[in-house]
DNA sequence: CTTTTTTTGGAACATTCATTCTATAATTAT
DNA sequence: ATAATTATAGAATGAATGTTCCAAAAAAAG
């Protein structure tokens, strides 16, 4: 009856997501996105909507995929050996001096922008609660002191990811980012 | 023989670098300069040079008005008291859901421009130096533990308040703010 | 093969963007 | 008072913005 689609739009999404990952979202204009997605703007709107929608729908795709390979780290060893992955792969993985998405965009649009910001501390909450699960269990094993509260240091540990890529963005600096990760995973194991 | 300025730069130029305070860079239009600073653009133009160039002088006098703000911190008591207070003034003036332009063009500008890297960096670096002094001070009179190292600490602490700044965009929660000072500070205590 | 439906390419759109220009008004110094 | 100089206001500029439209090509189903 009808034409398919001579592209996959999830990967062309992430084509999308780069570009908005890379320049942000206001420095990423339609015609970057044409250029970058390989796709014909009539394309573009009719699959995914106009710019903003584009967006959001990079966003929760970034979103998604991050959750889940948080969440795979959960299944190794110990609770606190899982926390401790977390926070390290979240910045290992970076491309070059190109910070997390999330945060990127928690900065330059949450403020101003009610359903950006809806859909950043969504997945904030989901990590946070990831988090905290596992902080629960290293407590019960004693693996982190019991006056340590396991939801306040679930959301210190989120934070952290914004004082690591920020520090990795001015300085670039492996030596100064892993002083930082061990300073950061010692102050709640202690 | 020639006409004054009919208006103090100095002043409308703060009046420019809240507004990209609200918006950030890119989304503050030459238009919205023109209005908020209440100045013809041919004015904005002579005085200032473009956009890009006025965005850096907001920039260079937010550095050097924080920076003062904080070195006044260091008068006070004690240094880790000193240190406290630079932490805790750093989110407690803050205006309504907006955070620091420092760390917002961190994450806006500074991975693809050069200039306001530098800028941002330099300004960085000169924080840290205050930090790292009253840190060494505070480590000479047992203040803070023998084995913690003042450089690290300092870039940690500076690391933070991306930190609370990310959180207090997406959260606005007071008591969480707190909580995590409280959890910052701490760990360079002991 | 024909019909039907939808993608596709690219032109066209109106708007907004940063910037420059021109003419006028204003004010200082002589 | 006059001349010189510069700020000022706002129009004008051209490029870039996001978005829509239209004709043509493509491919699935009968």
């Amino acid at each position: 009856m009808a034409r398919n689609k001579a592209f996959d739009p999830e990967e062309r999404l992430e084509k999308a997501r780069d570009l908005f990952w890379q320049k942000g979202y206001n420095a990423t204009s339609m015609q970057d996105l044409v250029d970058g997605m390989q796709l014909n703007r009539a394309s573009i709107y009719d699959t995914y909507g106009d710019k903003h929608a584009l967006f959001q729908q990079c966003l929760s795709n970034y979103a998604r995929q991050a959750l889940k390979d948080y969440k795979q780290c959960c299944q190794v060893c110990s609770p606190i050996a899982a926390v401790e992955h977390i926070v390290r792969k979240a910045i290992e993985n970076r491309k070059e001096g190109q910070s997390c998405l999330m945060v990127k965009t928690s900065f330059e649009l949450a403020s101003m922008d009610q359903a950006i910001k809806d859909l950043v501390k969504n997945q904030a909450l989901e990590l946070i609660q990831v988090l905290q699960e596992l902080l629960e269990k290293a407590k019960q094993l004693g693996e982190i002191p019991a006056e340590k509260d396991p939801g306040v240091m679930a959301r210190f540990l989120y934070s952290s990811f914004s004082s690591l890529w920020m520090m990795d963005v001015l300085f670039n600096d492996k030596q100064l980012i892993d002083q930082l990760t061990d300073h950061i995973l010692s102050s709640i194991r202690k």
